[in-house]
DNA sequence: GCAGAAATCTGACGATCAGTCAGATCGGGT
DNA sequence: ACCCGATCTGACTGATCGTCAGATTTCTGC
């Protein structure tokens, strides 16, 4: 499934090169967290894994390639935001807990990833495919979720069909994203997430059922 | 008002001297229209300008000063924004409009300095006060005139309080800055943004009103 | 345990860029 | 024409990039 793990010469890499890749990465996902991306140097995170800059160029063409890298298993564990959106009960109250859910799942992700999803949005922003990619593959799955959703509810009469479920779906996904990414903003602007969180299961909702959450 | 323009060592520039800044700031604009802001190198943007790279530090620190300027002058035209929120009548038809008029305000300003607004989002989410308080500069008059209308939609009783309207208001801007901010990504995602911009609407009526937006 | 092979690492190098400074150049005023 | 402050730049040091040939480590078959 996975290919191998190669070496940019094409080699395979055994365990010992495995390892000393796995440790390049470990440090660079270190530095990221302390540093801005615009001064990360492949010297220092050479030097951070105990090993010459010469060794990190033996596993990655750049500094970009191996933030790639790290954003393809973020991504693998992206996949459980798709499972937030899928198959759910929009209405009611049963809906606006699934709204919930799925704020909380935006949120703690992005809490987790930070500094790698900073990087995907700045490079796919400014037209680099393979991170587009990786963005597109985390948000797609939740986008087409939430695309069926509404337009279950617009099948059953409930909403107008005003909208494209697809554009509100992406905007939708958009703003969770947004806000996710900047929970650390919001904080030092007065605004808790304590009440953010609420606002953003309300957009949801609406966005999805077209109607007010039922108040509890 | 606007301080005289200086260089590093405190001297006031001249005439002459304003105008090599001046070509400077243009040309890394354009600069990062084309090339990923990690690649951008002072010795480039000397170039272009058809000066040495010594004259760009005699005007600015380093890169990142220099965008923190650029910035500084966008964030100037983006008090435009603060108008498109303030003092509306957000009940009925005219809220609607008022919303449009609010996203047709964000994808404008966004469209204008899109490379510009990448560097700055990214440097705020690192944790840097100067681009965070352009950011800030930017983005939190259309905040407080958006809180002040939640403000009001509940006082007439019209809307439940369950929602912090500084929340929602910091959740709505923080969607029509993403999407802004992505219009490219909707497009070449087979979202097209003459849909995005009534889903864009209806989510910002809705937040600010707490209901459906007039049918027409 | 050992020789040979394969995998892995690194020192050293030329090229590029950052950032500084003393001195050359420019341009307006007299 | 001359002066003087404003402006620009060549040239330099130090740091990083990215590459390669050769040194070192690990593995394999015996």
């Amino acid at each position: 499934m996975t290919g191998q793990v190669r070496t940019v010469d094409g080699r395979v890499a055994g365990r010992r090169g495995q390892a000393t890749r796995q440790k390049l990465l470990d440090c660079l996902r270190e530095m990221l967290d302390t540093s801005p991306y615009r001064d990360v140097k492949v010297i220092d995170v050479a030097r951070m894994a105990g090993t010459s800059p010469a060794t990190f160029y033996q596993y990655f063409q750049d500094v970009e390639s191996a933030i790639l890298e790290i954003a393809n298993d973020m991504a693998k564990d992206g996949q459980r935001l798709k499972t937030l959106a899928e198959d759910q009960n929009w209405a009611g109250k049963g809906g606006f807990a699934a709204a919930e859910a799925l704020a909380d799942g935006f949120l703690e992700f992005w809490r987790d990833y930070e500094p790698i999803l900073r990087v995907v949005d700045l490079a796919s922003a400014e037209g680099d495919k393979r991170f587009y990619k990786v963005r597109q593959k985390i948000l797609t799955a939740v986008t087409g979720s939430l695309t069926e959703a509404i337009e279950n509810m617009q099948a059953k009469g409930k909403v107008g069909d005003e909208v494209q479920p697809n554009a509100m779906a992406g905007t939708l996904v958009a703003m969770l994203a947004a806000v996710a990414g900047h929970q650390k903003g919001f904080e030092s602007w007065n605004i808790k997430m304590k009440d953010v969180r609420p606002a953003l299961s309300t957009l949801v909702f609406m966005g999805v059922t077209g109607k007010k959450p039922p108040t509890r």
